[in-house]
DNA sequence: AAAAGGAATGGTAGCGCTATCATGACAGCG
DNA sequence: CGCTGTCATGATAGCGCTACCATTCCTTTT
């Protein structure tokens, strides 16, 4: 009878959007049809289903996800926590990831820590909030607050990046026998002053991984192995200037084993503009297998790590034990490969 | 009385999550104290807020942002729509952005578009269900039901990159004129036979529109533009390989003007391991100011775009939006600067 | 022919939170 | 002393959707 809402006593909705009821009255069905012709449409009648999703096309509906999860407690977002996006890495894995998602209806949260494992924790603590149906999260190191939180969350978590035991899946490599492989090349190649450089290694701790498994190698052959620390970010500008820096606190350095790619192929240039011969009075390495290092002459000397494929295989893996199905390794390792360029 | 929920005709509840009435009563106050303790926290008595913080510390609460956001019809989330990762000049976009943005404590919901329009329709149909409070999306360009679905939205819409009429606000550069100057230097430095390379310009538009202003600064000397246009995504390897072509199909071009600063330093790359000179028997500009350029001997020829300002400068107006202060200028040019190296 | 099973649909009651209005307490005012 | 205004708090009623159970109608089984 009372059609309109003139004496409205409590009327609330603000925005005049149309909801899931009005179609259902316009598709002459209930709203629990409606609903299910929309995410179920294999428990509806086909008749109800055309008709469903003519008034949606007609009235412009767009389902309110906010509403959806509420009650299903349940949504499609997937948290991705990372610490940097100035750092490539970071983003090719994000791209794997995405790709691999969104083809599956995902939405991805994304969130940047900046290295800061309390600003990480925050950012869990919103994310759980959004009801996420997972959360990928950039390495195996947390702070306590958050390793009991999400412990106590009973949705998938994926760490990704370095390999290990982590909270729950894990797809990654093992830095440390990265580190192995590319000194023990140098050392193959005949160099015995050999230095490492890297920028932050308390935050890119990965890259202090690398170095460790370096340091191992060489300390079993007897030989020092100098670290030089940056205190800026990996840059072609910081590896330019490192070079320098390198030449004058160890002299008879014959090789630098560099934390990353950006940083060797700056200093590979630098070397180049100065007049040094690479690999003849100084060899080059770097990590990562950026395309960069393909490019300049001589070949940088790298380890690729399948970043993207990283991402794909985390993606792919989440959204196995998502569906319910069984998940037989919790531990990926998706390796690495060495590139000798001629720049060793 | 009924303490025990042994009869609990329909319980639902899936999760044991704490709740806002749980800390409330924890606390001794109602539910909605609660949540103005958290959410008004001026809105309280002083010892209601800090039982209310006490409770949710001691209970570990962590707030349901799903129900908050169904009941205010509001949320701290914002879209961000961008056509591709693979290209890095959306990356540095998405890290101005983000940056500010998560510095107000908005959270970013990430979508690719892969130069999709419809694709983009979808995403964006998604995103406004999460009803987010901005969407942010790059480029002019979309399609018909995109363009109706925000217009009847009733939040800020940011669209970056490119500068022009948008739907509302709009934070960019202009990519004809960008066009139009590096044509100008090329032709001031004493150059007649230029090609113009780019790759997929139906999808990088922007790169095609930066031609359309070379094109008219050199038909208005009279000179011919011949355009080389690439089906792969530009990188590095496309930008060598293109060097080849260009050679071949214009033996008497001087200069190449390539759409970005990967194919630029690629061929330039290219040329010296070709052992050509540049810009002896060939010059080359790019376009973005990639450091890259600036590393390569001799310095790249390009236009510097300040992406990542153009990030950080669109989430500020956005922000500003948001918090309800007027909005004096809906575009804002950001400008663009020529870096003139030794390669043209 | 009666019982049992299945498929399509709907009514009801929340999901966890906040907007709205109502209340009571107390200060300031003429 | 009543009147108005401000402040802190609470009761109630949704936000738009889906889980859960109930109902109906039809097919299959013994």
């Amino acid at each position: 009878m009372s059609r309109d809402s003139t004496q409205a006593s409590k009327q609330r909705r603000r925005s005049d959007q149309i909801t899931l009821s009005q179609v259902a009255q316009a598709a002459g069905v209930s709203p629990i049809t409606a609903s299910r012709a929309l995410n179920h449409p294999d428990k509806v009648s086909e008749s109800a289903r055309t008709s469903v999703l003519e008034a949606v096309e007609q009235l412009g509906y767009v389902p309110n996800l906010v509403a959806g999860s509420l009650a299903s407690s349940r949504s499609k977002l997937i948290a991705v926590i990372v610490p940097s996006l100035i750092n490539t890495v970071f983003v090719e894995v994000i791209k794997g990831l995405q790709e691999t998602l969104e083809a599956e209806g995902y939405q991805i949260l994304l969130g940047n820590t900046d290295y800061d494992l309390d600003r990480e924790y925050q950012l869990v603590r919103t994310f759980l909030g959004w009801s996420c149906s997972a959360l990928i999260t950039a390495g195996l190191r947390h702070n306590h607050a958050c390793q009991t939180l999400l412990n106590n969350w009973d949705h998938p978590i994926m760490e990704v990046m370095e390999l290990g035991k982590g909270m729950d899946l894990n797809v990654g490599l093992d830095h440390v026998a990265a580190g192995r492989c590319m000194a023990t090349h140098l050392i193959d190649q005949g160099y015995r002053h050999i230095v490492y450089v890297g920028a932050r290694l308390s935050q890119d701790y990965r890259a202090g991984m690398r170095y460790e498994g370096h340091k191992k190698v060489l300390q079993a052959k007897g030989i020092e192995a100098p670290l030089v620390e940056l205190d800026t970010l990996g840059s072609l500008q910081a590896g330019a200037e490192s070079l320098q820096q390198v030449l004058t606190l160890y002299p008879q350095t014959q090789a630098i084993h560099f934390a990353n790619d950006d940083l060797a192929a700056g200093a590979l240039l630098a070397a180049q503009r100065q007049g040094l011969n690479v690999p003849g009075d100084i060899a080059i390495a770097g990590f990562n297998g950026l395309p960069l290092g393909q490019h300049v002459t001589p070949q940088l000397t790298t380890i690729l790590s399948p970043r993207e494929e990283m991402g794909r295989l985390a993606a792919k893996e989440l959204i196995r034990r998502l569906s319910g199905k069984n998940v037989y390794r919790r531990q990926h390792d998706v390796g690495f490969t060495l590139q000798v360029g001629g720049s060793t």
